[in-house]
DNA sequence: AAACTATATATACGTTACGTATCGTTTTAT
DNA sequence: ATAAAACGATACGTAACGTATATATAGTTT
């Protein structure tokens, strides 16, 4: 049996400093939100957190996982909505405020991390899953509760339509073509209820 | 009046050697194209092309520059569609099209490029507009004849409606939650049509 | 033809940051 | 007491940055 691999490895010697992590991580968010995403250096965070650099390099393999790692010990944006009187007002409640967050500096920086990790590594992943899949799961949600109660389509895909309603915000987000708010949000989601085609059934 | 200024500067002096700066573009997309982006190094270029480093900073102020600059120089990705007998199947067509360029490692590199630019440098405005605008403006010329030829509805936004058919592909490209293939551009633009309301008018 | 000027290559320079190695010290388990 | 592991500090070689300088070259102007 392979035996006690992440619970408690029975190190010996001395601990890792939990202190000296915590604040590696506190100094590596302070730089990374002052300058953006790709330009935190290992040894400013060293020198700022009065640590030495072998003891971050104990940890992460390189400045780039640093970033995302300090980014991901900040608290998940809050992107959550209270089950209101219908499923479609939720959605658009929700989507209002994922674009409030994400018309901020820190929504640009992590779509510029996201965009700029290797995708398969495992920080990364587990970046992709807390920031920006999370809330699609949440849409998920009342997408769902929506076709129970009869509100929308059945035979639609919930994947295509989830991605109807969250990419064009990245999209924006990105290319910075029209600006992101919560007209954009109200506008988007009566569109994608109603449809682009003029007659429906012939 | 403000004369001459595009118009062959008379410039004194030595000129600029074209070949130089031919070779320069060659050598980085060829060093862009096999790293990935955000790789490319002046001095690499500068040993490949056997060039000399200023001349290399004397057009391009960084290595990130020098690599949009070297995307640019390529023939833009041809995402054209023949008029074809449906507003909406040309623009499938045309979607397909271009989840097939999207799709490709070309594809992600450009779009990482986008992502980590700085968005109002002047060569960043001309990549975006070259390599992510051109095929939305392609889309807006279907689209405004879809709504002329009756198919499609003349009171949405045009815009919003872009956003739809468009940032679902870059979403997917991103986060790779799910394939970016031609049946996701067929779903997409059949869902987009349809809409997601059960009950279009009660 | 001579003077002038901007670019050419080549290379030296100081700087920054990388990631690794080593030092003596400190903290824990055995 | 001993061994093990992490600690801060710092030295190390490497890579690439962006600038400066030297000398040669290719056009323009006089």
């Amino acid at each position: 049996m392979n035996q006690a691999e992440n619970l408690e490895p029975v190190r010996r010697g001395r601990p890792r400093s939990e202190a000296a992590r915590v604040a590696i991580l506190g100094v590596a968010f302070e730089l990374l939100t002052a300058q953006g995403p790709g330009r935190l250096t290992i040894e400013a965070v060293a020198a700022k957190a009065g640590v030495g650099k072998p003891t971050i390099y104990r940890y992460w393999p390189n400045a780039r996982a640093l970033e995302m790692a300090a980014m991901l010990e900040q608290p998940a944006p809050d992107t959550d909505v209270q089950v209101g009187q219908s499923a479609i007002a939720d959605m658009q409640a929700q989507l209002e405020k994922v674009v409030a967050i994400f018309a901020e500096r820190r929504g640009r920086q992590m779509t510029q991390m996201i965009a700029a990790s290797e995708p398969d590594s495992e920080l990364s992943k587990q970046f992709r899953n807390t920031v920006i899949l999370k809330c699609r799961e949440e849409g998920r949600a009342i997408l769902d509760r929506a076709i129970e109660d009869g509100h929308v389509r059945s035979d639609i895909s919930v994947e295509v339509a989830l991605d109807m309603i969250y990419g064009p915000l990245f999209y924006r987000l990105l290319v910075g073509h029209a600006p992101l708010d919560a007209g954009f949000a109200g506008d988007l989601v009566a569109t994608a209820l109603a449809g682009l085609a003029l007659n429906k059934e012939g």
